[in-house]
DNA sequence: TCGTAATCGAGACGGTACGTCCCGTCTTTTC
DNA sequence: GAAAAGACGGGACGTACCGTCTCGATTACGA
């Protein structure tokens, strides 16, 4: 969506920056809905239309945003973390995504995205390829980690939707509600799941 | 949402019940998206007002449009079935609730206001109520039929969110795998899940 | 416009009054523009209808209201006086009329008129009707009075004509300088006009 | 009211004369009352915004509306005759002016702003800003150049008050007679008044 | 004395226009 | 010669009244 070495030349990497930032900011302040173009752009001092350029729509811009966030907060800073997680990886990893929902509009992003997506095909296209395929390996791989031998790839991937679709509920109807606890039941369903049979 | 006796007098049911209907054919020709008050208005042959004096907002609206569909087709017609399901009771409800997401514009409107309970909480609290609130021992009633014996109710409400939180996430990412396999593979979830450990 | 004789039968002659009244006291404390016949209603206690009932449109009801007011308070009560002014029987009318204006919502209602009337034929027809052509000789009795004796009656008019003109100017464009000078000034009219060659 | 060195910058002079031409016909065809400012923007092919970023309401957009057809119609085109009108002057223009009235939309206008302004403060002002005080001259003068040497000063605005008074009050209530003998007979005040005394 | 019919309070109704907001595109001006 | 600033066409929003209409409840006459 924004890749530096692909886009177009000419392009200002510090207003790129000063864009992605301004939007969080924005979302942090006033919540996704609330937050139209015209105000990231007075936000980020940049004309309406340099977001436009680089971004086909508002949905598209946060996808990158989203992203931004999760990255930076979630995978960089400490990669060794993220490369070799403690004991119980699952429930470490989410424990440390819900923190994230609490400590940056993260979570209100991506609550916003999949309201946007429901209504619109594009979004829907935009958040599918940019934050459900890209990201998947992240938590299936944990998953992978924490199951029993022998499990097989599909069962995986089923309990793999069965966390990322309860997480999207609870960040669609009860935010407040993504706890620590929260994280660990979803973790059970590891081995629940896993087991079974 | 619009009980007869506690609406105040005078309201004509004719044009309550024209706007329903009104509103559900929007949708199933524009999507939810697209569909304005004023288009329903239109399409019921009455004033924008009539709609705005009994609903707050859009999502108000179709709160009611979608359980007036949903009781109508799901449950009322053939009430037997709905009281003595066949073998295997989850499998079956599904199947036809996505059947009725598919041949009714009830699954365009639940993704919508999913979409649009992620934006505002005025809709959550509305689709809170009058959807998950009120429907849920619909689905509970037959996990606890369908469940080994000795399962505790709380499993079941589990299962019973995960099953609704799988269904949320097809229904806005990809309506169109609401299929008979998926429903049975949902309703696996109840002995899965339920003969754990 | 609401003889009480002409109108059909059963007419309550106390909603009557209190339509009137509750019209009067709209306008005092909105202005003409922003009272509402919904809020005459619910100021009268009573219901919509019943005003529709008696008068066509909102400017119908306010001619009646301004010439009950103004018969009330510049006629009726000291009826002696209006039948044998002083000494300058113009000014001294002027100076009663102005003085109802400032005590009364009358002024608004009038200016209210003229421009009801001047944005609609029906309502034109109705101030014609109700508010020129029946109080002409009010004040063109007193022209008569005061002219220099030879004075033709069409140079009366002509100057009742200027009298009037004068004052709904002022009554639309600057209502706080209908001052008794104003009045005086208007008054002189009479000797300037009447005597000219 | 539209200066172009006080509006901001980058306005569009293309949609502004548009939008004072649709303004123009709208009236001409629906009356001033019965025109919207939609029906405007409709008329000149431009978002209603794009007429509410200029104007703050319908009274302001037809003050200059007014202005724009008398300075094109009246002074403009023939300005020798402005410069230098023959013998006499007051009757010459009033019959300019009425003719302008009967040719164009001006009369209509200038009758609904009248009655808009007795409706309301701000239209009130921006009628005396844009229509009486600014123009005030152009009939001053003509009566200074017809009125008896040695006439005041006061006593010719006093005329000059006197027939404008009448000719709005004919706009109002009877905008047909607005004819060539009623011109002559306003300029007759001239010397009935100017000679007084 | 009582129907019975018109009037009444209340307010729902189809409509029209309002003035605001934001979208995504286009245009001008500035650096 | 790119980008800020923001004007532009468009379209939906939610509100305010308009004047008409439909309800029972009340009222006041004529049988």
């Amino acid at each position: 969506m924004s890749d530096p070495t692909t886009d177009t030349p000419r392009r200002s990497e510090t207003k790129h920056r000063a864009i992605l930032e301004a939007a969080a900011r924005c979302v942090g302040r006033d919540g996704y809905a609330a937050t139209s173009i015209e105000a990231v752009a007075a936000e980020a001092g940049v004309g309406k239309q340099t977001i436009y350029r680089w971004w086909p729509s508002k949905p598209a811009l946060f996808v990158e945003v989203y992203s931004a966030l999760v990255n930076r907060t979630l995978l960089s800073p400490d990669g060794a973390m993220a490369a070799a997680p403690p004991g119980r990886p699952v429930s470490e990893l989410l424990r440390r995504l819900f923190g994230l929902y609490r400590s940056t509009p993260a979570g209100s992003i991506l609550a916003g995205l999949i309201g946007a997506a429901a209504e619109d095909a594009q979004t829907r296209a935009a958040v599918r390829d940019g934050l459900v395929l890209g990201r998947r390996s992240i938590l299936l791989d944990r998953i992978r980690g924490a199951a029993p031998a022998g499990t097989d790839r599909s069962r995986m991937e089923h309990v793999n939707d069965l966390i990322v679709s309860m997480i999207w509920q609870r960040l669609i109807m009860a935010p407040e509600d993504l706890t620590d606890s929260f994280a660990d039941e979803l973790a059970q369903l590891v081995d629940t799941v896993g087991h079974a049979r």
